[in-house]
DNA sequence: CCTACCGATCGGTAGG
DNA sequence: CCTACCGATCGGTAGG
């Protein structure tokens, strides 16, 4: 939430707007999506309509509309700041543990960590928006469903790392240990937001853990936690 | 889908509005709340618009409303009609396996199955209303938080029965066993919903036997699949 | 169950 | 960035 790393790093998506981007609209923009962004995780997206941004941020609907050129732009814009903070706060902190088994271990540890100090209001921003445009055609859908599926695959490519490194048993289905262990913080989000139980990440983390340990090469105890 | 049984198991709710419902009446109602259900499941419960409705079922507006009492009401009761539509679905037939194990296999059969035959248009109706109410508070997001902890709860009892008939090892906790089996459950929701993956289902229930065959009492060959 | 209406809010535009 | 608007739709009501 606090650090301000690599500040420059944000994409240069081609504005269908003005060629023209001042250093100040470009701040503006970013502050309009990190509310909009923290509405939607609460809300949903389609809860992140013009009028209401417009209120919470103390600006007229058309001066925060000039900035986007239409809701659907908008909401592409809020899914990829999004993005933006899920790579700073998870993908990045994870990238520092030692490729294969530990930084998987680390990418669901920080995933977790995430959504427990809340850096978005409302939990996990892509599994609410997940659920919330599953059912729906489009860009936005397809967004949201490009980034999700590449942070499993990411998972799962960490697992063949570890198995190429000897760390997991090479008889190990990857595709299906990745399903498994994204479905623990998935379930610990689940868990957390809809029913409030905070032990929901202690789970998670031990589901984890006892699970890799079963596929662990390097395995000396039994299977029990 | 299919089966009409039990036709007037249908809960006798304390209606707020006229205290005769006549039978042509109740039919109507439970029209609508099936329609609701299903819109629910791909666009979301505050997508269920009263406009939308009535056009949907070629009645007025003030037709369909005076059904209800208020927004609130009608969405109250589209989540008890889902409710009645997964016991009939998932939870009665389950209940023909065996108590224990056998049973335990047989909800999360059943619930995959409920997912992949389209009971309702957009997967899972929980699941979405879950993750699109977490975020409120009132008595909606109140009932969908305590139905979908009852469907755990009765995982984990389930579980736990399994355990005092000497199924399942006695040294496994029975709450964190149905944390990680309905995680599997939800995750073939999501990645079939949002990734169009259709091997979701045989994922999830390829988890559910390794991890309840790594815990059963009974096992002979080892963890692998 | 209907028609006819209400104020509020939606996404979006014109013009500056 | 603003004010001032637009038609459409929202939840809801009056009166029958």
């Amino acid at each position: 939430m606090a650090q301000q790393t690599k500040p420059h790093r944000r994409a240069r998506r081609a504005s269908s707007r003005a060629g023209t981007r001042t250093a100040q609209g470009d701040k503006t923009r970013r502050e309009i999506l990190d509310v909009a962004a923290d509405i939607a995780s609460v809300e949903g997206l389609e809860g992140v309509t013009i009028g209401r941004l417009a209120q919470e941020l103390g600006m007229s609907k058309s001066g925060l509309f000039g900035h986007f050129g239409a809701k659907e732009d908008l909401q592409l814009a809020v899914v990829d700041r999004a993005k933006d903070i899920f790579v700073r706060e998870v993908a990045d902190p994870a990238m520092k543990a030692a490729p294969g088994l530990r930084r998987v271990v680390a990418m669901i540890d920080h995933w977790l960590g995430y959504v427990e100090r809340r850096v978005f209001r409302g939990g996990c921003f892509f599994m609410a928006a997940a659920l919330e445009f599953d059912g729906r055609s489009g860009p936005v859908r397809r967004r949201i469903a490009e980034l999700s599926r590449s942070w499993r695959d990411a998972l799962r490519d960490e697992i063949r790392r570890a198995q190429a490194a000897g760390d997991i048993a090479r008889h190990v289905d990857a595709d299906q240990l990745a399903f498994e262990v994204h479905a623990l913080a998935q379930e610990a989000n689940w868990a957390h937001e809809l029913l409030g139980e905070k032990d929901a990440f202690a789970r998670a983390r031990r589901g984890v853990r006892v699970h890799l340990r079963s596929v662990s090469t390097a395995r000396r105890r039994n299977h029990r936690a």
